[in-house]
RNA sequence: GACCCCCUAGCUCAGCUGGUUAGAGCAUCUCACUUUUAAUGAGAGGGUCGAGGGUUCGAGUCCCUCGGGGGUCACCA
């Protein structure tokens, strides 16, 4: 394979450490006393520390050096001086080690004494170096200056993306986004443990890809020889878990959907699925409202967030605004009487792209699609959705035609989708062949019937509500985020070509 | 899937209506330097200009095909 000029140095470097008896690759554990971050934050001068990461900038000034290392937490100085790690006659441990076989990036451990420098930086006097892994490839090498502006920043998306461990080390921003990502989860997670609602793991690998409607990843089973798919959602198992007994149970579910790629949507992207017995669409609300608050707090520490330079506010309440009034606002269309035909004539109206597969729920989908959707910036449940785009939802308990559907809408994109599950058997199995009615009109998004799931709900299932978030979207609104590609370690690309 | 834009050194980028040997900063290498922090000073090396074709006396530059990426739209969360 072809090395860059850089490259080859650094091989020539492994060989000539082996040379001097020093193993390049040591197999021997290293203790830290301190992270970067930990030892500052405590730092008193005359401390006995060791640390231990990356060696990244160095600065040689003859017999002494100043270098930053770079761990999870942070970097730190060193101050390296010939005569105090070399004690005896040998220097080639400075002269030969650290100031020529090492370089920007290799991994090392120094222990040493703290001390503040003539400009007060803290750092570390280091006495004893051990290298603990070298580098082959040079990292990138931004630089910031004194106006915090950074100079030849690591900005390609391409190579950000296909070598997001480069990435990790020279964008401090990008490890802070991932680390958010973390907090976010680990929040919702606490928050659900403490009210004694279970974490499962449900089948990835279905035989009906059921609970929502997209183009599924189709595989095979060899010893089965059956057709398997990649779930597109898992809301028909947690539902069987409620039938089972379990009050609560969600899950952090991968999805998989064989759709378009654009800067919200990636090929697999998390759901968090959460479903609670005895409850309704309007508990949820206020469940998710002081969920995502306090999501936002592990994010920021306090209930806002920016956003395109827009403030979004996490503060419970959150704005109620239901289907058909968010359409007549923004349309003056009352959809409330209006019969499919009508339906059809007010969206030509509009000037909208309409075929005849659509029912009255995807025209109704559509409608609020194209005009209402965007105006949402703030936190807003949009609830009450008509029958026919919602057939996993029970209908509305004074309001016929509709049901007990919200979505949380944040800055114009759904954030959440929530139901007061359909728990009535002949219901959701009538809705299911409406459905397969839709299918057979042309509609490839409609739903499978999946028999077990009915099977299950005849067994009973008692009133629940159940709630998906999109994490990936979640997490972009809490670090300011506008491309999924930066809240998802490893996005989806072509696969790389090596020559 | 459609349209528009981008691909030049390890990184970030210049490179005009085509014209000698393709440039800069950082990084790298050599030398100097014991309190620097975009360290500094002096010097040096490094490129099949995304790939392949074409037009031309001459192509990084114009045209075509392909590859990769970004953006917009459509489907979807």
């Amino acid at each position: 394979m072809q090395r860059s000029e850089q490259e080859r140095l650094r091989i020539e470097s492994l060989a000539q450490m082996r040379q001097l008896g020093i193993d390049p690759y040591p197999a021997a554990e290293f203790i830290a006393t301190h992270s970067a971050v930990g030892l500052a934050d405590r730092f008193e001068e005359g401390m006995k520390v060791t640390l231990a990461g990356r060696l990244m900038t160095r600065r040689i000034m003859g017999k002494a050096s100043f270098a930053s290392l770079q761990d999870s937490s942070g970097a730190f100085q060193l101050y390296v001086s010939r005569d105090e790690i070399c004690e005896g006659e040998d220097k080639s441990l400075y002269n030969m080690v650290f100031k020529k076989l090492l370089d920007r990036g290799d991994f090392i451990g120094v222990e040493g004494e703290t001390f503040r420098t003539k400009t007060g930086e803290p750092s570390v006097r280091v006495s004893k170096l051990t290298v603990l892994s070298k580098a082959i490839r040079p990292l990138p090498s931004p630089k910031t200056d004194d106006d915090g502006v950074v100079h030849d920043a690591f900005t390609d998306p391409e190579l950000r993306y296909r070598m997001r461990y480069v990435d990790l080390v020279v964008n401090p921003d990008v490890r802070k986004t991932f680390e958010a990502r973390s907090r976010v989860i680990q929040a919702m997670r606490d928050n659900f443990n403490a009210k004694g609602w279970l974490e499962v793991d449900t089948p990835v690998l279905q035989p009906i890809p059921g609970g929502a409607a997209a183009q599924p990843f189709i595989t095979h089973h060899n010893a089965l020889d059956s057709q398997l798919y990649l779930r597109i959602a898992n809301e028909l198992y947690l539902k069987r878990l409620i039938v089972g007994g379990f009050e609560g149970v969600y899950e952090f579910s991968r999805n998989f959907r064989n759709e378009g790629m654009d800067r919200t949507h990636n090929p697999e992207f998390t759901v968090l699925e959460l479903y609670v017995a005895y409850k309704d669409y309007l508990w949820m609300m206020v469940e998710m409202e002081n969920l995502l608050a306090s999501a936002c707090k592990a994010v920021h520490g306090k209930t806002e967030a920016e956003l395109a330079g827009e403030m979004i506010n996490f503060k419970p309440p959150y704005a109620r605004v239901t289907m058909r009034d968010a359409i007549r606002e923004h349309t003056n269309v009352d959809i409330d009487g209006l019969d499919e035909d009508e339906l059809r004539t007010a969206c030509k109206g509009l000037g909208m792209e309409i075929d005849d597969s659509m029912g009255k729920g995807k025209l109704i989908d559509e409608l609020f699609g194209e005009h209402c959707e965007r105006h949402y910036i703030q936190p807003t449940f949009i609830m009450d959705y008509p029958v026919e785009m919602s057939p996993l939802c029970k209908s509305h308990r004074d309001k016929p035609g509709y049901t007990e559907r919200f979505e949380l809408f944040i800055a114009g994109t759904e954030i959440a989708n929530a139901y007061s599950e359909l728990n009535d058997p002949i219901d959701q199995r009538e809705r299911f062949e409406a459905q397969l009615a839709l299918m057979q009109r042309g509609d490839d998004e409609a739903m499978f019937i999946d028999q077990d799931f009915l099977r299950a709900l005849e067994y009973g299932m008692p009133p629940t509500s159940g709630v998906g978030i999109g994490i990936d979207r979640l997490v972009m609104m809490l670090t300011g985020q506008t491309s999924i590609q930066e809240v998802l370690l490893f996005p989806q690309m072509r696969p790389e070509v090596f020559a």
